[in-house]
DNA sequence: CCCATTTAATTCAGTATTCAACATTTACGG
DNA sequence: CCGTAAATGTTGAATACTGAATTAAATGGG
């Protein structure tokens, strides 16, 4: 791991921006739930169908949509299940390997995305980026981004 | 709700600043979930054993500190009830008001605390605080802050 | 004082997540 | 080619989370 000694400890403007930032995430994954439980959608729920209506065909490999939501295969499969109960998506068999499935995005999926987006859209807008101006939501994802870029390598790479 | 047939929807800088907020969420959050296993513990328990550490006596009572945490108070109790199991937390009865309870740190919880929290702290610095100049951290607190107000009246208050 | 409300915390049942084990198919080195 | 290794997904058991119902104690108006 790291070398833990002389590591200096969080100093008060650190220690600020670090909670308020744990604070705002929270706060952020249950409001949104909340307002997309009108609906019978969860987060996840919500995020596989914003994934598969973007892509070619309505449909991704249950790897590429592990990877794209930073889901563990197991819990993908266990999610898909549910949402084929539900009717939102059914999977379908890969030609060209013969181990893979794919996610595809239902009729009933389609509506159901179409209907909650915008409803959802609001609720990202009232409660994030609403809040911010032009400039500091620039600001937001200029100095957010290579973090997301160290996170990833650290994930895969190692 | 919101009225949602006059909201816009996001536009790219928009999305590419949610999505971004929204990947580093996850992905710190697994990556200091990660370091913190060797330890034997988890972000929530360590959350409970700072919030119990920085307290009066080392205690808390359940209701604020599921307060602090934002946490249910039933998700609370399953957590202290497995953090009591593992000899970190123990409870104690309330004098002043025979319905409540103290959750207290025991000493094998304060040890703990003080021999993970220097790793914990690298780790935080290394994923996320050093990865942004002084300015752009501050920044990154004062956008924030309005954000986090909003949040948590949107969540008591309505 | 008494009863209706509110508050503190837990419990229970249903649901979701994790982690390891498994089956199947593909890739590749010799 | 063969056989081992790697990749794709699923499953099952253990663990954790959620929301409603429950118990118990405090509060407060009449």
């Amino acid at each position: 791991m790291t070398t833990d000694s002389d590591t200096p400890w969080l100093t008060d403007q650190e220690q600020r921006a670090w909670r308020t930032h744990l604070d705002v995430s929270r706060l952020l994954m249950h409001q949104l739930e909340r307002d997309l439980q009108p609906f019978g959608l969860t987060n996840n729920d919500y995020e596989i169908l914003v994934n598969l209506s973007e892509a070619e065909d309505r449909r991704l490999r249950m790897s590429d949509l592990a990877a794209s939501t930073l889901q563990s295969k197991s819990r993908l499969s266990h999610q898909i299940t549910r949402m084929e109960n539900a009717g939102l998506v059914r999977r379908e068999s890969c030609e060209s390997d013969r181990r893979g499935l794919y996610a595809v995005l239902t009729e009933e999926g389609w509506d159901t995305m179409r209907r909650v987006a915008p409803h959802h859209v609001a609720s990202v807008r009232k409660h994030f980026i609403d809040l911010f101006s032009a400039e500091d939501l620039q600001a937001l994802r200029a100095s957010l981004t290579p973090v997301a870029e160290h996170l990833r390598t650290e994930r895969g790479g190692v």
